[in-house]
DNA sequence: GAAATAGTGTCTGTGAGACAATATTAC
DNA sequence: GTAATATTGTCTCACAGACACTATTTC
């Protein structure tokens, strides 16, 4: 049986507020999101007093560990029937965390963006990845992903893999250096064969906004 | 006393779901948005059943009596104590309207986008003319305001208002067509003194995105 | 005629795409 | 040495900003 709700003025309520989390990362060149239990997207109830922001804070917090990921608000579903649970809105949030992020969670897997998932989750993953996509070259969005010392290399695998086209790794290096959001450490990395590369940091961990570049995504 | 809900599993529940809709347009160069009783955006509850996208539809026309306006959802605002009703998150959303859109309620005001509102509805406004001013090179956001055949200097008071921004008449006019977003009617209409301006119309009514303009816009 | 608005043409600077050439490492 | 990766440099094209100039209207 469904639940349902009412308020104290008599009229029918959503029965609850929830908030679902696509936990994106780029793994084997592609982008894949976290799934718990039967495909579907990692997420929990709004507590009464509770800001959807938190929720979304402390669900992340307890599948993945990751205390300081770039999150933010990405849209709010809330069509009737989408929950089998009743009337319940769904308010999805948007996490990038590094590709070596695990999770105790047993039934927890990564999966490609394309998955078919429960609910209408799939629909909420797609969301994501536009928005991610639409904001890759305009803010410093990856950093959620590449949080410490990267050569640029690995950042070009990121981008690739989030825009969805190869860029050239001259040009790719020139422009991202040019947004003025990643900054070099000075350090070198060999990974294997080749000349090793110089490491990189993003200039700011905070989200930041207006790199301002004009790069091709596909469309 | 505020109001308070609980569902069928005896946990609490929000006590209603809103919609607050930004009802943007330009009138007299600058963006404004239209207020109700008390300097509040117009909106409503979601009723059970119900798509808070029809809900804005609703109160959209209710309130201007538009049928088809460009409407999108923003965002979702559910800050604890954010409403003094109690726990009533709202499901914002920003429809874009033309200016000589007016309204039966005789509360109901224009007033300008940094005027400042009820509740947290500034906040929203805020957040509407972001939108707005990031979409405006991409697509053709500007039919809502624009929905007919006009000017190009038209066009060019209602990007330069929500650009914050004045843009050369001729480059203007060169780069807005470049975007294939508007075509020519083949009419022309004359304002008063000097050569009358051939009029334009967007070729689609429905969004579209992908323009593809990196015009500056004030940041 | 003057004033006002519309529209065309042109020059220039910047940045993105492509790619050649060089540098530094492992083997 | 070869293979592999990193990095620098260069050429070109597209496009935005600026602005001079022409066109068409009202007065």
């Amino acid at each position: 049986m469904a639940w349902t709700a009412a308020n104290s003025e008599g009229y029918p309520a959503p029965a609850a507020l929830r908030v679902d989390v696509v936990v994106l990362t780029v793994r084997e060149q592609a982008p894949q999101v976290l799934t718990v239990g039967g495909r579907a997207l990692p997420g929990g109830f709004v507590g009464a007093g509770e800001d959807p922001a938190d929720t979304a804070r402390r669900k992340l917090r307890e599948k993945t560990g990751v205390d300081r990921a770039y999150l933010e608000q990405l849209a709010t579903f809330a069509r009737p029937g989408r929950d089998p649970r009743g009337w319940v809105p769904t308010v999805a949030h948007l996490a990038l965390v590094p590709p070596d992020t695990e999770t105790d969670d047993p039934a927890a897997a990564w999966v490609g963006v394309d998955a078919s998932l429960a609910y209408d989750h799939h629909e909420i993953v797609a969301t994501a990845v536009e928005r991610v996509r639409g904001k890759l070259w305009w803010s410093n969005v990856a950093v959620g992903i590449l949080p410490g010392a990267f050569p640029l290399s690995d950042a070009r695998t990121v981008y690739e893999a989030i825009a969805r086209i190869t860029y050239d790794p001259a040009t790719f290096a020139r422009d991202l250096k040019a947004t003025g959001l990643v900054a070099p450490t000075g350090e070198r990395r060999s990974e294997g064969r080749g000349r090793p590369a110089a490491l990189y940091r993003f200039a700011s961990e905070r989200p930041v906004w207006g790199a301002g570049r004009r790069k091709r995504v596909a469309t």
